[in-house]
Order: structure tokens, then C-alpha cells, then sequence
RNA sequence: GCCGAAGUGGCGGAACUGGCAGACGCGCCGGACUCAAAAUCCGGUGGGGCUCACCCCCCGUGUGGGUUCGAUUCCCACCUUCGGCACCA
């Protein structure tokens, strides 16, 4: 027998699936009407190619690819394509880093992820193969982005932003993590800039909404989501200030205390506060302190615990509901971002207004009174006394005609009679802010429009698409984009009127590119559109996608909204891009999460040159749980190679040892026989349910193992009889069949030795039925609980015969002698329990 | 602070609807093969106790309670770890 040599049997297999294309998918003659009810779109989260592969990907891929090859011998249409998320700064960082531009960079880098890819021997329609750095794909990215600017959704700004000095550039809130860049972890700053957004907030609720189509889905992911969009409800209030004719409205989800509000707050950056002071004496203090608060980093600004600051600022604003002035303040606590940018405060009913109040000496009146958790009554007239905010519900008190309802329903009360008045209505406030898109770096997809001096900004046709990246000579960040260092780029003609107009130069955020290329899979190669309707709507949903939790909001939020939108341009017919989700857990070395800053980084490559891909992608599956965060053991990958070689040997034993085609009936076998009938079944239905019900790779393959011990412990008994050499056959052919999408490559040689042809073509095994059920199982006999004994029973017996095998037993007896049994309880199939006093 | 997930041998992890805790693998110990080693094959391996040849008993799934004939599984309280959010009005 040959040794187990994986490298040249991984080359071979891999150019067999090549040259027969093995994996590559057509797309239908007519997509409108051919049947998709066998069609299963199998997708990986697409790697950003930052030169090599890590474990996280040969996760996430050898995953996909179980799922794949198992469809697809389930008899499904498997479209499994791949791509590279090719945009993005660490290619631009490198470049810098190395002169090196960084579209040759990322050439070199796509090149070697597919080769690794391909040495892996995950089964990918290569012929749809995509970059999102690609003219021919991005041109399609600044088409979205025209489609949405006609439709609104894209839109320029001057706003307040995010700014990471590191970077050099602006960042989606979504990128902003505890105020630190996602990225490099630098503080984030503030700043006013006019940027480019997308409307999401337009899509909110449908993103709430359609949560109900995405069963399959995580809940923690949903759940993420859905605190990231923070829907809340309450009422919009409007106060005036009468000195200038001006209204303010605020938004607050406690209409019921409005006659406890006893002053008013402004975000410092509040459009409204610089006309509040213009030309008061309290202007000067006023600006310095918003001066103070710009100066704020974003996560100084976050510190819950410090103490509350704000300035006067001479105003007063009228409380709709009373008529009461209350004086009007300008204060860091309340947020721009968030609600209308002010607040009516509320101290006793408020811990954070509470502690403003106490400390600028501001009244602190009860609106509503009741019982806190701790037993204490808050009552109409503890306003002076009282050390907290009283924030749960009770009775309003202090509150004209609604004195003495509940709160709740006085807060409903209010509302409606706001609304009647004009002076207020229902409402409701998201988390979710707008998507930031531009940036001030190179390399991304321009954004393709013009700005003009006569006709301002305007779209850049259609049919100059796409806006090309072009070369700069310097890529480093300065604040702008480096494409505004390059003239002939810059200065263009002014698509409305001709003039000369200026071009953006700003890029677009690399998640606007993988917001859709799921879709571009679905006709790579198409140059009049983005993709043929027809086709898209043929293979998507995606059936399952796969991929890291950590984008449980950012990319899969996004690409949500872009699936939205283009529902909406009717491109495609349906509302949500992936069906079935599944967030894979991180891979742990030494106790932490692999990085390279931390320098516990696995390197897969070196795996496979050792041991070959069939035995990683065995160990990385079999490690744990797929779904939960598992650790890596160096020795572990060990115990995966000697495995397959344990299947190698046995195979290849039965090759040598058993007349090819040979099978028994089994229906008369001997014990030993039909015990290896019985376990290879199991296995089979074991393992088919492990894969198709809850992606259980580990517990699939750890039955794989045990039918193999079964089976090294039998062999030598069964060679000696014709049925046990049929037995034998029988199991290494379903050992093989089995472990083909977890190591397909070993399985292939070991199908062809077992003389047959193309394993990946063969339909996936069915259990026998009849050989799943024992004819005698083992019951547990326990007394009061406790184990005392098992005896073996014929697998059809009734209670009373169960019952009549546990008594007899000695074992049993010793416990239950000279006391008196009160109850017997039988689950037929399991156990008997004898209850003793 | 709020929301969510998870705590099981020396280690990674099993245990489907409440019914034999520790499958499978790693490591370790022993045996076979060998001149020897490696590889391979076979066996053992939660802790403690005993009048310890594998007979038997007790304890044991983060901690403390509870429900139940029976709890890793359900309920309550708490502790620890990880992830998300965090002045969101």
C-alpha cells in the first residue's frame, strides 16, 4: 500500500475539478421562467485581500464549501461564486509604505488569495470571479450612486463628522468604536465638513420591518441591528421663544412630565444657539463654551460619569402645556445628532437632568409620584429633598387637569391634546444617522460628480461612467483627497452648461462596494448594465451567506438598504439579499483572538504544506463548534492528519482485499456483520442531519471517526467471510461519501481506487431504515434517581415487561430490600425508576 | 449602567424535546510490533474512598436556592468571562 501523500493528490484533484470545470454553474437560458426551486446560492463574506489568507477565512470558506458540495450532491444547482473586496486603505497604507501603487499591490495580493483559495480546494465558480477595484465593476458603483442622488438618497452636506487624524480622513458612525477609529484605533475628532451621505434613515423602519423575512438569522445579529437603529417613541413638543418669534421643538418619550420641565437645553453646536446670543451679554461665555465642547474629542465627550457642564444663555423658551417661561441653556449632554438637538428638561424625572438642576441651583418639580424599587414614596412635594430622579411610573401630581391619572395614560393625554393645539404631535426617533460615504483617500471609487459654479453639483452622465481612478504621484493623506493633487483630474467641464467645473475628489467608503456584489456575481460580465434583472432575480436571495459576526451591522445593514433601494428602482424583486445567515465564531490561540499585533497569528499556508488542505479543513471544522469563538491547539491538527490517514489505510485495505462491486444482502448477517451494517447507517443519517440542520461539522465528523474505530476493530473478522467483505466495502465507500465535503480531495482518490468516478457528482448516501433501529437496547434501571443498573431488553417491550427486567435485577435488588417501592416510573426506550421510602 | 452569549476532566469539546454526564479528538499511562526508535495497532484515563483485580460506595457540569421520581438541560438570585450599546432625552 502507497503512503498517504497529500500534496500530489490535492494537485491532481484540484486540476481534475478545473479541467472538467467542474464547479462552474451556466446561468439559464431564460432565468424569467426557468425553475429555481433547486437552485441554492451558497456565499462567503468576499476577503479583503491583504496578501495572505489567515484561519478566519480558511473557516469561513472551508464552511461554505461543506455546505456547497453538499448541496450540490443533494442535487441542487450550487451557485458558489467568489471576489475581493479590493478597495480600501491598507493597499493605499502599504503604498505609501512602499511607493508601490496600489492597484499593482492589490493585483499581487488578489493573485496570491486565489491561488490559496484554489490550494484550499474550495469548489468556486471561478468564471465569475470579481474586484471591486476593477473599472468594469466600480463604473457600476458610481451608476448606484447616480440612481440615488436621482432619487434623493444621496446628498451633500455640511455637517458635523467624525475625523480620524490617522487615517486623515471622515468615517461612518458605524466606523466610530467607543470613539476610536475601527480601523487603526486612533481618538476620533469632530468636525464640520461638507460630505457626501446616504439617506438610510429613509429606510429605517423598513430595515426594522423586514426583520420578519430574516428567520434564519442570528438573533444576536438581529438584535444588534435593531439597537443600532434605536426606533424610540414619544411625542414631539413644540416650545417657543416669544422675544424672538422663534419654535423649537423637542422630541421626549415622556409627554407626562412635561409640567416638570423646568429649563430647557440646546446641543452646543445647535444651529439656534448662536442666534439665542447674537449681541447679548451672554454671548461671549456662551461661545466660549461651545468653542470648549468643539475642542471635545468624541470620547471625552462620552464619559458618562463626569460632571455636567452648560452656559446660560439669557433665553427663555415657553412650556406649551402652562406657559412657562423656563430659562434656556446651551449644554454637551445633549447630543445634535440625536432628536431635534433639544430637550426640554426634566430633573425630577431624569437622573441627568437631575444632576444638571442640583448643580446650577435649578428648581426640581414632581410630576409624577410613586413607589421606588426600594419602598420609598417620591411625593409632590420632595422636589427639594430628593437625591435621585424619580424614573418610574406613578400618578401625576403638579400637572393642572391631569392630576391624579396615570402617568402613562396622562403622557397619551398630553399628546393628543399638543396635537389638537398645534403645538405638538406623536413621533418617532432613530439612533441610525445617515451613511457618511465619502473619503479623503485615493484608493476608492470616485465619486462621480461635478461641482460647477453656475449649476453647482452636478451628476456626471451616465455615459462617461466610469469616473477612472487616475495616478498620483503622492498617496499620502493630507487632510483632502490625493486626487486633488492631480489637475487633469480635477479640472473637467461642467456637464449642464459646458463651463469648467471642478470634478470631486473625494472616494467612496469601501462598504458601498460591497453592498451589492453579490448581485454582480450573478452576471460578472455584463458591460450595458449592472446586472440582467432577470438573472439576479433567478439566483438571489442568497440562500445562505456566511461570514464573521463582526460585520453583523456594518456590511450586512448596508448591503440590506442598497437591496432596498434597488427593489425599490425596481431592478430586483426582493426585499432582502440574504435568507439564511450564519456568524462564524473567531479562531483563539493562546487564549486571545489571532493578531498580528499580538503575534499569535496560525499561518495556514504552512498547515497545508505540512499536512496538506484536507487536514486543516478537518481540523478547523472539527476544533468546535462553528458558530462559537474555539481555540486552536497546535497538537489538535496532529490528531485531524492521523485520521485521514487511519481512513487512508483502511480504504485502501478493503481496495486490496475485496473483489471490486462486491456487496452482500445484509438482511442475514451475523452479529458482527450486521453491527457495521447498523453504525455505517446511523452515521449516515447522523451525519446528514449534523450538516443540514444546525452546520454541526464537529459532531458530523466525530461520527465519521467512531464508525472508522467500529470498523478497524471488525475488519479482521469480516475479511474472512464473503457478506463481511460486503459489509466492508459498504463502509468504506460510505466513509468516503461522508467525508467529501470535508475533505474532498483525499475522498476523491480514494472514490477512483474504489474504482468509481467523480465522487463530487455522486448523490449524497440515504440511511436504510430498516438497519437504524436495535433489536435490544440497554435500559437504566435507577432507584430513587441514581443509576444502579443497565440491563439489556428486546427493543419492542411494553412497560410491564420492562418493568418485570429492571425488577430482577440484583443490583437493583440491594437498594430496594426492606423498603417500600411508592412509585415506578417507565419511559420506554430509555429507563425504569424505582422510587423507594 | 443596559442588552446578548457562554461557564462541563489536564486541554478542545459531546450529551437531539428534563432520563446512563464526559461521545470524538488532544495529552498522558500501559501493552503489542521492533535489535532499538519512529510510525502503526490494542487497552486504560473526572475526583475521592474502600476489607481497591475493573467489586462496591460517595462526590461531581461557575455559586446558592427551587420545581421534579429524576436537572448540564427548566425557574429564581448571584459570581466570572466574552461580545454589543452606552449622557439616545
Amino acid at each position: 500500500m502507497d503512503k498517504y501523500t497529500p500534496k500530489d493528490i490535492e494537485a491532481k484533484w484540484q486540476r481534475a475539478w478545473e479541467k472538467e470545470q467542474a464547479f462552474d454553474v451556466p446561468n439559464p437560458a431564460d432565468p424569467a421562467a426557468a425553475d429555481r426551486s433547486r437552485k441554492s446560492y451558497v456565499l462567503e463574506m468576499l476577503p479583503y485581500p491583504s496578501g495572505t489568507l489567515h484561519m478566519g477565512h480558511v473557516k469561513n470558506y472551508t464552511m461554505g464549501d461543506v455546505i456547497a458540495r453538499f448541496r450540490i450532491r443533494n442535487g441542487f444547482t450550487v451557485f458558489h461564486p467568489m471576489g475581493y473586496d479590493a478597495f480600501g486603505l491598507p493597499a493605499e497604507n502599504a503604498a505609501i509604505k512602499t511607493g508601490l501603487p496600489p492597484a499593482e499591490l492589490t493585483k499581487r495580493n488578489t493573485e496570491n488569495i486565489e491561488k490559496q483559495l484554489r490550494t484550499l480546494g474550495v469548489s468556486i465558480d471561478w468564471t465569475r470571479e470579481l474586484a471591486t477595484c476593477d473599472p468594469e465593476y466600480y463604473k457600476w458603483t458610481q451608476y448606484f450612486f447616480l440612481k440615488f442622488f436621482e432619487r434623493g438618497l444621496a446628498y451633500r452636506q455640511e455637517a458635523a463628522v467624525n475625523w480620524c487624524p490617522s487615517c486623515q480622513t471622515v468615517l461612518a458612525n458605524e466606523q466610530v468604536v467607543q470613539g476610536a477609529c475601527e480601523r487603526c484605533d486612533s481618538e476620533v475628532e469632530t468636525r464640520n465638513l461638507a460630505q457626501w451621505f446616504f439617506r438610510i434613515t429613509e429606510y429605517a423602519e423598513r430595515l426594522l420591518e423586514d426583520f420578519k423575512l430574516l428567520e434564519q438569522w442570528p438573533e444576536r445579529v438581529i438584535t444588534m441591528q435593531r439597537n443600532w437603529i434605536g426606533r424610540s417613541e414619544g411625542t414631539e413638543v413644540i416650545f417657543r421663544v416669544d422675544e424672538l418669534d422663534l419654535e423649537i421643538p423637542v422630541f421626549t418619550t415622556r409627554p407626562d412630565t412635561l409640567f416638570g420641565a423646568t429649563f430647557f437645553l440646546l446641543a452646543p453646536e445647535h444651529e439656534l444657539v448662536d442666534k439665542l446670543v447674537d449681541g447679548t451679554e451672554r454671548e461671549a461665555a456662551v461661545r466660549e463654551y461651545v468653542a470648549k465642547t468643539r475642542a471635545k474629542s468624541a470620547v471625552d465627550r462620552a464619559v458618562t460619569d463626569r460632571e455636567k457642564t452648560g452656559e446660560f444663555t439669557g433665553r427663555y423658551a415657553t412650556n406649551p402645556v402652562n406657559g412657562e417661561k423656563i430659562p434656556i441653556y446651551a449644554s454637551d449632554y445633549v447630543l445634535m445628532g440625536y432628536g431635534t438637538g433639544a430637550i426640554m428638561a426634566v430633573p425630577a424625572h431624569d437622573q441627568r437632568d437631575f444632576e444638571f438642576a442640583r448643580r446650577f441651583g435649578i428648581e426640581v418639580r414632581v410630576v409624577v409620584s410613586g413607589k421606588r424599587e426600594d419602598g420609598t414614596t417620591v411625593g409632590p412635594e420632595d422636589g427639594r429633598t430628593m437625591e435621585t430622579a424619580f424614573e418610574a411610573d406613578g400618578t401625576m401630581v403638579n400637572s393642572g387637569r391631569f392630576d391624579g391619572q396615570d402617568n402613562r395614560e396622562g403622557g397619551r393625554a398630553i399628546t393628543a391634546w399638543l396635537q389638537s393645539e398645534g403645538k405638538g404631535r406623536q413621533a418617532v426617533s432613530y439612533r441610525l444617522r445617515d451613511w457618511l460615504v465619502s473619503r479623503q483617500r485615493y484608493w476608492g471609487a470616485p465619486i462621480p460628480m461635478i461641482h460647477c459654479d453656475r449649476c453647482g453639483t452636478v451628476p456626471v452622465p451616465v455615459r462617461d461612467l466610469p469616473v477612472l481612478l487616475p495616478d498620483v504621484d503622492d498617496y499620502a493623506p493630507r487632510g483632502q483627497s490625493p486626487l486633488a493633487t492631480n489637475p487633469e483630474f480635477v479640472h473637467t467641464s461642467c456637464p449642464a452648461c459646458g463651463g469648467p467645473a471642478r470634478r470631486e475628489t473625494d472616494t467612496m467608503d469601501t462598504f458601498v462596494d460591497s453592498s451589492w456584489y453579490f448581485l454582480r456575481y450573478t452576471d460578472p460580465h455584463n458591460d450595458e448594465e449592472p446586472f440582467d434583472s432577470a438573472v439576479a432575480n433567478y439566483w438571489m436571495p442568497v440562500d445562505q451567506y456566511i461570514g464573521g459576526v463582526e460585520h453583523a451591522i456594518l456590511h450586512l445593514m448596508y448591503a440590506r438598504f442598497f437591496t432596498k433601494v434597488l427593489f425599490d428602482l425596481e431592478m430586483v424583486d426582493f426585499q432582502e439579499p440574504f435568507t439564511n445567515l450564519f456568524t462564524q465564531g473567531m479562531i483563539h490561540y493562546k487564549g486571545a483572538k489571532m493578531s498580528k499585533s499580538k503575534g499569535n497569528v496560525v499561518n495556514p499556508d504552512e498547515h497545508m504544506n505540512r499536512y496538506g488542505a484536507d487536514t486543516l479543513r478537518l481540523y478547523i471544522l472539527f476544533i468546535g463548534p462553528p458558530e462559537l469563538d474555539v481555540e486552536w491547539q497546535d497538537q489538535g491538527i496532529e490528531g485531524a492528519f492521523r485520521f485521514l490517514g487511519r481512513v487512508w489505510r483502511l480504504v485502501n485495505e478493503v481496495v486490496e482485499k475485496v473483489e471490486p462491486r462486491r456487496y452482500a444482502d445484509y438482511a442475514n448477517e451475523y452479529d458482527e456483520a450486521k453491527r457495521l451494517v447498523r453504525k455505517t447507517n446511523r452515521t449516515i443519517a447522523k451525519v446528514s442531519a449534523d450538516i443540514s440542520e444546525r452546520f454541526r461539522f464537529n459532531t458530523a465528523i466525530s461520527a465519521v471517526m467512531e464508525l472508522v474505530n467500529d470498523a478497524y476493530l471488525a475488519k479482521d473478522g469480516l475479511y474472512r467471510s464473503e457478506e463481511g467483505q460486503g459489509v466492508l466495502r459498504f463502509m468504506a465507500e460510505t466513509v468516503v461519501k461522508l467525508l467529501d465535503p470535508f475533505t474532498p480531495h483525499i475522498c476523491s482518490e480514494l472514490w477512483q481506487r474504489l474504482d468509481h468516478e467523480r465522487l463530487w457528482q455522486e448523490p449524497w448516501p440515504e440511511a436504510d431504515e430498516r438497519y437504524l433501529e436495535e433489536e435490544t437496547y440497554e435500559l437504566v434501571v435507577q432507584v430513587n434517581g441514581k443509576l444502579r443498573d443497565r440491563v439489556q431488553v428486546p427493543s419492542k417491550a411494553g412497560s410491564e415487561e420492562l418493568l418485570e427486567a429492571a425488577r430482577t435485577s440484583a443490583k437493583v435488588a440491594r437498594h430496594t430490600e426492606g423498603k417500600e417501592i411508592v412509585k415506578e416510573i417507565v419511559v420506554p426506550g430509555k429507563l425504569v425508576n424505582f422510587v423507594v421510602r
